[in-house]
Order: structure tokens, then C-alpha cells, then sequence
DNA sequence: GGTGCCGGGAA
DNA sequence: TTCCCGGCACC
């Protein structure tokens, strides 16, 4: 997999056609051993100004250099069969290809420059960036020295290292892509320029890539529509620069490595979020507005034309509206799954219904993939200093867990006048995002003062709003308490989980012993 | 009736 | 020791 890659990648190690010693025409084979570089024109950094040298390994085991017109000849008198045609093909991409593909030229430093030139400008295109950072890594090894075969060996496993952080860090969420700034591990390449990531070259987004895998992988249900995949999964690839960027990354590595050995190898352009049934929605962020649509292009164009005023189509667009929206993932079994099994997530869902003033940063991905997108026109986002995602937390939990079934049937008590007060106090375990289990406090019971509140259901309709705060007093039993430890008033495992999850039970709970993961 | 969990038994 | 369950107290 990784030698195919470097093969195809590298014009190190290609076997080439070199215009025959003996002059009679027909060119010969050879492996290209080094690329030298000869500065004619040090001043100008244009693709013609420098030519290439080529230490080529030859059939019969010499080394001969060979400028790269002379491989061109070569090249182009083989062109329709040669092995370095498809390699050309291979390691080069979008418009640089054709640049090079026309002139037959198949200088590595000069597509480099071309790269550069396309990834500060595309920003977006991961595999432009991929092959940009092999063949930087390249050039650090081999431009100006015949590289030997231990060298390539080395400079194989580089790529190897290369293409697995880039694996790795393809890994993290899209949702910490964050506007222009972003964590370069190295200077040694700069894409996160004046324009931004995401700017829109329609070169890059549409011509630049082939088709030979993506129509089947795109016709996953659970996929965006592959106009949406094509503009969308570049914000996938920008926190790869971070390489251990943050972020939910740890548990969809094995299946990034798995299943995208080849797939991002070979550009493929699909998120890979559809092991977890994900919907990706995007979501425009201007104030006031909020609209959620299903495709990257739609929700440009919608900012485009409705919050920045253009009128013209995408060509004339500068990527500002890039910043406009974000993605917003629906996990449908994440959701179901949080619906249902009531897995536990922090207490602080538990906050009291008016929208905090500090919302909740790590909840945000919850948030988002509990809200259905025609709730997003309910909240307004505040362009304050929040992140985008976390504006909409606390009032999407709210009105997601104000319908949850339990809430319906559980007992709500509220002490009558320590309501408030109790807010600060600490419970003694870590509440479920239901939050209408009753708590058992750590505090003492002296705190309520004897005037234990009965557990009233009916006190009034402004309790209707407090009730995502479920406080029962704990009655002063502990007075009473016999040979038999006093019940437990707080959430079990059982009260929890339910019995239909009774695996995620603590064992105690399991063997019907005392709850150890919620104790009293 | 539901729940927490003690006590005891089986493997 | 682990696992399970009858049974009791509490709500």
C-alpha cells in the first residue's frame, strides 16, 4: 500500500525513458536515482527558470544525468505506454497535472512551486497538501544530492510517518476547524494564508479529482450528495496540520486506518463519518438567521447572497463565507442511542433552564447532535465570543431533554425555598443528561431544617420551567438508620440505565448490592 | 408496586 | 471470588 503510494508518488525510484547513449533514437529505461536542481535564473522562482538534472540508473547499470527536456523527448516518445506516464499522472494533481502533464515536464521542484502556489490559494484540497508535504520531505532529502537506495528506503518510511499522522489527524473532529488561525506543526508549508482554508477554486473543488472510487463510496445513504462531499470534506483535512490537534479523535482511528488506507491515499473525498451514521448539516451562523442546510454549496451561496450581498455565483466568491457557517453532524445512532440507553454525560445538563451565560464547550457536539435541524431556527446565535457551536448548547439540551420521556413520569421535588441555594451545593454522583432524577445531596440534611418538603407535583405553573432541576431532599433518615444501611436516595445504576441497559450497570448494582458507582 | 440492597447460595 | 437471587425494608 505505502510502496504502491510511493511509487506513484515520487518520481524517485520511476522508471523513466531516456533518449538512448548511442543516439539511434529509441529511448531507454532507467530508474531515476536524484533529481538535481540547476538554478539558470536564480532570481526568478518561475517553473522554467530552473531545470532538473536526473541521476537515472540505467539498464545496464550506469548512472547518467539527463536534463528533464531530454526525459521529456524520452517521455514523450513513450508517452501513450510508459510506466511515467502513470506516474506523472499519479503524483501530480488538479491544475498543476495539467500544467505539467502539457508540457510534459515532470520537474519536481517546479510542480512544487505550483503546488505551493495551488495549496496557498486552495488551501482546502488535502491531497494537494499530502502530496505537497512528500514532496517537501522530498526535497529536503534529494535535491541537491544523489539520494542511494538506503536513502529512499529512509525516505519511504517518512512517508509512512507522513501519511500516518495525516491519517491520524484526518481523524479529529471537523467541528474544531476553526477560522483562518490555525496550529502549523512546521512552517514548512504555509496554506493557512491570507485567503483563509476554505476558499472555493472551483479547479480545485470539482476538476482536480478523479472519479474512480467515489461513486460508489458516495452512494452511502448517510453521506451528503457528492457535490456536498466534494466542497464539504475539505474542512475535514485542515486540522490535520494540527497533527495532534484536538478534538473527539481517539475511537474512529482504528477504522480511519482501516478503511482509509487507500481511500486517502488515493484522494477520496467522502468524510469518513458513516461508520457512525452521520449527517452532516451545515449550519449559517450569521446572526439571527441560523439556517441549516444540507450542503456545503447551498449554505455558501445562501450567506453569499443573503448576509454578504453577492449576487454572483461561487466564481467570484472569496472564501469569506466560509467562516459563516459550520457543520453540524447528526449521529442518527448517536442519537437514538442517547435517547434511549441514557448513557451518562455531565451534570451540568442539569443547569437550570435559562440559557447560562457560559455555555457548555465540551457538550457542543452533543448539543448539535441531539437538535433537529428545524430547531435551529428557534435559537439565535450570538456572534460573541463563543465558538459557533456552543452558542446553541445550552438551549438545544434544554428543549431536547424538556421532552424526554423520563421527565414526564419522574418525581420532582423541590425543597421550597433552597431551590436556588442547592444549585451550588455538590451532589454525590454524576446525573445522567435526564435531568429529571431526583439527587440526593451530599450535604447535610440539616440544610432543608426539619421542614422536609413533601414530594409535591403540583406547585404551580411556573414550576414547569424548573423542571430540569430535579432536587429531592434527602428526608434526615440518617438518624433513624438500623442495623440496615438507610436506602440510597440518589440515582442507581438502575434508575439510571434502566433495565434495559442493565450492563452498563456497576456490577453492585448488577448483583443487587449496594450501588458502588453512585453511593450515597 | 418499585426500588435498594442484605444475606445467602451456587458455580 | 464471582455471580445470582430471595427476601426485606423503604418509598
Amino acid at each position: 500500500m505505502h510502496t504502491r503510494r510511493l511509487v506513484k508518488r515520487s518520481i524517485l525510484g520511476s522508471r523513466i525513458y531516456a533518449p538512448s547513449p548511442t543516439g539511434d533514437g529509441a529511448p531507454v529505461t532507467g530508474v531515476v536515482q536524484a533529481v538535481k536542481q540547476e538554478n539558470r535564473d536564480v532570481s526568478s522562482t518561475a517553473a522554467g527558470a530552473r531545470r532538473s538534472v536526473y541521476t537515472v540508473l540505467m539498464q545496464d547499470g550506469s548512472l547518467k544525468e539527463f536534463t528533464e527536456e531530454e526525459i521529456a523527448a524520452g517521455f514523450n516518445h513513450c508517452a501513450a505506454k510508459g510506466p511515467l506516464k502513470s506516474s506523472l499522472k499519479s503524483s501530480s494533481n488538479g491544475s498543476s497535472e495539467s500544467q505539467k502533464a502539457e508540457g510534459g515536464s515532470l520537474s519536481p521542484e517546479a510542480a512544487e512551486e505550483l503546488r505551493l502556489a495551488d495549496v496557498k490559494r486552495i488551501g482546502r484540497d488535502p491531497d494537494t497538501r499530502s502530496v505537497s508535504l512528500l514532496e517537501q520531505k522530498r526535497k529536503v532529502v534529494s535535491s541537491s544530492i544523489d539520494v542511494p537506495h538506503a536513502r529512499r528506503s529512509e525516505e519511504e518510511d517518512m512517508d509512512k510517518v507522513t501519511a500516518a499522522m495525516v491519517l491520524t489527524s484526518l481523524s479529529t473532529s471537523p467541528l474544531v476547524r476553526s477560522p483562518p488561525v490555525k496550529v502549523n506543526e512546521s512552517g514548512s508549508w504555509k496554506d493557512n494564508g491570507s485567503a483563509g482554508p476554505f476558499t472555493p477554486s472551483s479547479n480545485s473543488s470539482s476538476g482536480g479529482y478523479w472519479s474512480w472510487s467515489a461513486p460508489s463510496d458516495q452512494s452511502n445513504p448517510s453521506t451528503p450528495s457528492p457535490p456536498l462531499s466534494a466542497d464539504s470534506f475539505k474542512p475535514f483535512r485542515v486540522p490535520s496540520l494540527g497533527g495532534v490537534g484536538p478534538g473527539p479523535a481517539g475511537p474512529e482511528d482504528p477504522s480511519l486506518d482501516d478503511q482509509d488506507g487507500s481511500s486517502l491515499l488515493f484522494d477520496e473525498p467522502i468524510p469518513r463519518k458513516r461508520k457512525n451514521s452521520m449527517k452532516v448539516m451545515f449550519k449559517c451562523l450569521w446572526k439571527n438567521c441560523g439556517k441549516v442546510l444540507s450542503t456545503a454549496a447551498g449554505i455558501q451561496r445562501h450567506i453569499r447572497t443573503i448576509h454578504l450581498g453577492r449576487n454572483c455565483d461561487s466564481d467570484c466568491s472569496d472564501g469569506e463565507e466560509d467562516f459563516y457557517y459550520t457543520e453540524i453532524k447528526l449521529n442518527t445512532d448517536s442519537v437514538a442511542d442517547g435517547l434511549s440507553s441514557l448513557s451518562p454525560v455531565s451534570p451540568s445538563l442539569l443547569s437550570p433552564p435559562p440559557p447560562p451565560p457560559s455555555p457548555l464547550p465540551s457538550l457542543n457536539q452533543l448539543a448539535d447532535s441531539h437538535r433537529p435541524p428545524q430547531s435551529s431556527d428557534t435559537k439565535e446565535p450570538q456572534a460573541g465570543g463563543t465558538t459557533p457551536l456552543s452558542r446553541s448548547a445550552p438551549s438545544a439540551l434544554y428543549l431536547i431533554h424538556t421532552d424526554h420521556a423520563y421527565q414526564a413520569t419522574a418525581p420532582v421535588s423541590i425543597p421550597s425555598n433552597s431551590s436556588n441555594s442547592t444549585s451550588s451545593a455538590s451532589t454525590s454522583f454524576t446525573p445522567t443528561n435526564s435531568s429529571s432524577f431526583s439527587i440526593s445531596w451530599q450535604s447535610p440534611p440539616v440544610t432543608f431544617t426539619g421542614s422536609t418538603v413533601s414530594p409535591s407535583k403540583s406547585q404551580g405553573f411556573g414550576e414547569q420551567r424548573s423542571q430540569t432541576i430535579a432536587v429531592l431532599s434527602s428526608p434526615p433518615r440518617a438518624t433513624t438508620a438500623l442495623s440496615r444501611k438507610v436506602r440510597g436516595e440518589g440515582k442507581k445504576c438502575r434508575k439510571v440505565y434502566g433495565m434495559e441497559n442493565r450492563d452498563m450497570w456497576c456490577t453492585a448494582c448488577r448483583w443487587k448490592k449496594a450501588c458502588q458507582r453512585f453511593t450515597d
